[in-house]
DNA sequence: CTTGTGTCCTGTAGGC
DNA sequence: TGCCTACAGGACACAA
């Protein structure tokens, strides 16, 4: 599931190979994997169109091109994308974009969640509004116990869902959010109001920390392999997991001897320590 | 406005 | 062996 360091991995790994290609061809294979505008209209415009520079906002990837236009990608739970030679069709692919040096983009999503938009630069139609209405990266500036505090103030849900609030924390997922919690020892099910102002101060650098270590070690491939790299191979951070998918196996913290559980919050799972955290 | 729930989608794991 | 169901989960629509 790409969020924000397997979204920037890709970014750091394609923006070399994109560099001063066009497109040529671009070929939809799913027609549900355009989130805009139709495929046909996507296909026409993107004829010929330019790379400019890669981009990221959260998770979506933005590429510029030329004439003030992007195509943005959103790999939602399965996405990846990858160049690959002429001849190389990768299964699951979804959208196909060859290039002028003979080789394609290829963007492959086997459960058909993600969304490729071609949109006219800081003119973002209502599909992309998610986009427009995100709050600040916890890896960029101006993510800290001020804004957290802001944020979480005065709420009752709890602090793993606003956690996964992109208005929140642009980027942040169901990984990332119950790691940091465990880095900051607190609960994923206490209500985000009730928290003190030294938790948020932990809590709004444990996430600047475990998303730049994410980011260091080229994201998390859980076994099901769901999340590759452009080339295919794996990321590294599911070495450094210490509570997420680790449900009825002991803690990691040294001398705790705790075991990591399971809540089932809404319908998605958070593992947390309850000898770590409180 | 806030909060919780259902839905999208499809491959895979696990049960029987 | 093979069928069937539950599950994964980011974002959004919608209801209360």
């Amino acid at each position: 599931m790409p969020e924000l360091p397997e979204v920037e991995t890709i970014r750091r790994e394609l923006a070399p190979e994109l560099k001063g290609r066009r497109v040529t061809v671009a070929r939809i294979r799913r027609r549900d994997i355009v989130g805009h505008p139709t495929p046909r209209a996507l296909r026409e415009r993107l004829k010929g169109a330019a790379f400019r520079g890669l981009g990221r906002k959260g998770k979506y990837l933005i590429a510029r091109l030329d004439r003030g236009r992007e195509l943005v990608f959103h790999m939602r739970l399965s996405g990846h994308l990858e160049v690959v030679g002429q001849d190389e069709r990768p299964r699951f692919e979804r959208a196909r974009f060859e290039l002028d040096d003979g080789r394609a983009l290829s963007f492959v999503e086997p459960r058909v969640l993600g969304k490729v938009y071609l949109v006219e630069a800081g003119c973002y139609p209502p599909a992309l509004r998610g986009m427009q209405a995100m709050g600040c990266e916890p890896v960029g500036d101006g993510f800290d116990r001020a804004y957290l505090a802001d944020k979480l103030s005065g709420r009752k849900a709890s602090v793993k869902s606003l956690l996964l609030d992109q208005r929140v924390c642009c980027g942040v997922g169901n990984i990332y959010s119950d790691e940091a919690l465990f880095r900051a020892r607190i609960r994923p099910t206490r209500p985000a109001g009730g928290l003190s102002s030294a938790e948020v101060g932990r809590l709004a650098r444990s996430l600047r920390s475990v998303l730049a270590d994410g980011i260091r070690w080229c994201g998390t491939t859980l076994s099901d392999g769901r999340y590759l790299r452009p080339g295919t191979q794996s990321g590294g951070f599911q070495r450094h997991l210490k509570v997420f998918g680790r449900k009825g196996e002991k803690c990691r913290r040294r001398g705790c001897g705790g075991t990591v559980e399971r809540v089932k919050m809404g319908n998605r799972n958070s593992y947390y320590c309850p000898r770590c955290q409180r």
